[in-house]
DNA sequence: GCTTGTCTGTGCGTTGACGCACATACCGGA
DNA sequence: TCCGGTATGTGCGTCAACGCACAGACAAGC
């Protein structure tokens, strides 16, 4: 049977979890229900009342819209660093994107109704919350700004990279016709792209199995963009 | 001299403004100034503090990134639907983001220790805030996906058709030189686009005036973007 | 073993957008 | 009236990414 004590230690590597208020904490400790979640599940769907929110320790939500014809682009991704759901306190409900599992981890849930009363509460809650969000929406005009001016090469060691700050090993369990779907491009593309990062010794892969071997030299291939994130997302929850 | 009533009627074209309480209202109404924005001025900087929240009624922001190298891409605009310097409330301060007057007019600004002091208050203005906050967040998020997903003719019909939104008349003083800076392209792109438009009657233009002659048109060339955003828009803030 | 399905690699023609160069057109001021 | 600055039009070569087709390569299951 797994303590409270546990419990709780597993919620302080989600990083707004761990930033609240201990009073806070110990209001929504009962509230947490932790999870697993596999590859591909899809936590909402477009337009889909949100019965949950979500507060990922080890798993990563990918947030993507779907066009009517079925490509797919990638709006933002969301790991221990923050939470999913961030439309049921903004009042909104819904959201037009579908929010997928993009690393099979754990996450906490809590019901939208028990957010919303604590959110509503103020506190340190209320403003972390609203800081992350801040966070979020820079994390998505930096995608907006490098889908418009960034080569696919650039594109993808900025999501390696958002991946990797998420990821709680080196190892990212993913095929290159997933990662196309995120970046809103072909296949080939990523297959291109990706042979060079492990000509180049950063990466390693084997039909959906990525490793991370040098992270620095991801960083000489990235754009400006990826820092602009980092940064903001340091300066706000750091 | 300006009655108070003239105010109050202007400030009701805003429509943030329009939808708060009475009382929160008049609590507004004396720190709000009314103020005429020229083409191209700056309201923040990246990483600039932001002094003031403004509110507009016939101006139009563009929110922009602006690369290392000079170039640009807009992430939002912002007119008399809504508000610049969410961040201010958020609880971020500042944005790496550029603020910039994309159409000339009037706008009501005020202190961000004011606006602080109302949104820590509560009440509608506050969830009206947040609510706003989400239609832009969409609007971002369409940006992203519409700059990966589409050709610059339909990105520049949703960018004049988010304009025309927020347009007190059919003009728009613009340069073809400016659009391509927001939309992040070539000069010679919007060009070749702005002509075609022209040539199917939907556009006439001279020199940086730009007048909508058939906004019908317009939506048959668009992207299914731009209804996305507009259809967030009513339904958050309708 | 074999088959089947999935993942990755590669080639090839097409295309949309880019970068550059320059022509043309228009405006306002000296 | 001329002139300099600005806005728009156009041509041309280049390139990144696309769409399609198909060839290995590997894993799982029978």
């Amino acid at each position: 049977m797994t303590t409270t004590a546990a419990i709780k230690e597993e919620a302080l590597q989600n990083h707004l979890l761990a930033g609240v208020k201990a009073d806070e904490l110990e209001r929504l400790l009962p509230n947490l229900q932790l999870i697993s979640l596999p590859l591909g599940q899809v936590l909402y769907e477009s337009g889909e009342k949100m019965d949950y929110v979500y507060f990922p320790t080890t798993a990563i939500i990918s947030l993507l819209y779907i066009m009517e014809n079925g490509s797919s682009a990638e709006i933002g991704v969301v790991g221990n660093d923050g939470m999913v759901g961030i439309a049921i306190f903004m009042g909104g409900d819904t959201t037009p994107n579908r929010a997928v599992v993009q690393s099979a981890g754990k996450t906490f849930k809590m019901k939208a109704e028990l957010m919303k009363d604590e959110f509503t509460r103020g506190g340190r809650f209320h403003s972390l919350c609203l800081r992350y969000t801040q966070a979020l929406i820079t994390q998505i005009s930096q995608t907006a700004v490098c889908n418009r001016l960034h080569s696919v090469d650039q594109q993808l060691c900025r999501w390696l990279l958002l991946s990797h700050d998420r990821l709680p090993s080196d190892r990212l369990i993913m095929t290159q016709d997933l990662i196309s779907n995120m970046l809103g491009v072909r296949r080939e593309g990523i297959t291109h792209a990706a042979k060079r990062l492990q000509q180049a010794g950063y990466i390693s892969y084997v039909r959906g199995d990525m490793t991370i071997l040098d992270r620095q030299g991801l960083e000489t291939g990235v754009c400006e963009c990826y820092q602009v994130v980092r940064t903001e997302y340091d300066r706000l929850l750091g």
